[in-house]
DNA sequence: TGAATATATGTAGTTAACTACGTAGTTTTA
DNA sequence: TAAAACTACGTAGTTAACTACATATATTCA
């Protein structure tokens, strides 16, 4: 992949997401070697209910940054390997309200060692001069502030 | 999504899909918004065969660090918007060579300035303490050298 | 030189996110 | 207090990458 590399800047996205697949794809080989069946898609919903206990399914999409869709699917899988169960909210029959089960708060307790070491294993691969994590929520809070389109319609003056 | 970016590195590869996603959004509306019809998974093949003129879609797959299934849907597309064309090797039956139409050559030509505003805003966006594209570099060069997994091994001294 | 292996391309099906749209409750407001 | 607007959830279909498998041509080697 000389091209992409040599183009800098231009090709970030691709680049964002290869880097995301590769990590994604390591994450899988961890959890299988550790004898550990959960899938690095889930970590959002699952650590958010460890978290916050009792959500409503918007509130978890909220919190994870995802579509509710999204959100919605990555639950039916959830409740299907039975590590999360959800019930009505009886004060708004709207709700649908989405906790851990017992199986799913063990099989934290099980993955809470291998967290700690695919945090050691990802903290030594981005403990570089430019540190990663960090240069991510730098550029989010700079997108917050301004996104790419935004600059791009000021530096080219763009009508539209 | 205040509990992803709370749960720190663990959740960096959703984080970087996520930027991923947004950059590449705010360049499909950047091309349309200086009238360009182009899209941003376009970019990998079409600056590669600017640089390299014709290629085979295999070489052109690992240019761009993409599988070459996923190159070909990617070639596909741009015949059918005529941006490429292609024709056999007649030394090697088994090739298929590929180049830009005098329209994808032309459409390049619209496009780089629009390139040169994207590269500003997206060096403005990313220039900040710990830049975004060097500590891409530098974990691409750490993994590398030893993956994730791999180093996860040597810290949890896994079995597998 | 023919059999085995390797390479190039292609197809089918999967995945994990998305957008668009619909429905049912809840809240606000005229 | 009925209509309008909003909120929560769900479904259907799309997208952009992937893996697995199939086939045709080229190369290597016994």
């Amino acid at each position: 992949m000389n091209v992409i590399d040599e183009s800098g800047i231009l090709a970030i996205a691709t680049r964002l997401q290869r880097l995301s697949d590769q990590l994604r794809k390591d994450g899988v080989l961890i959890y299988k070697a550790n004898g550990i069946d959960f899938e690095p898609k889930w970590f959002p919903v699952i650590y958010t209910l460890h978290l916050r206990s009792v959500l409503s399914v918007v509130e978890i999409a909220n919190e994870i940054g995802y579509t509710h869709p999204s959100t919605i699917s990555l639950l039916k899988e959830l409740e299907k390997v039975k590590l999360i169960r959800s019930k009505k909210d009886k004060t708004d029959e709207r709700k649908r309200l989405i906790q851990l089960t017992p199986k799913g708060q063990e099989l934290i307790e099980q993955m809470k060692p291998v967290w700690d070491v695919m945090i050691a294993a990802l903290t030594e691969l981005t403990a570089t001069q430019n540190n990663l994590l960090l240069a991510i929520a730098e550029v989010e809070e700079q997108m917050k502030r301004l996104s790419m389109f935004e600059r791009a319609k000021r530096i080219g003056r763009l009508t539209n």
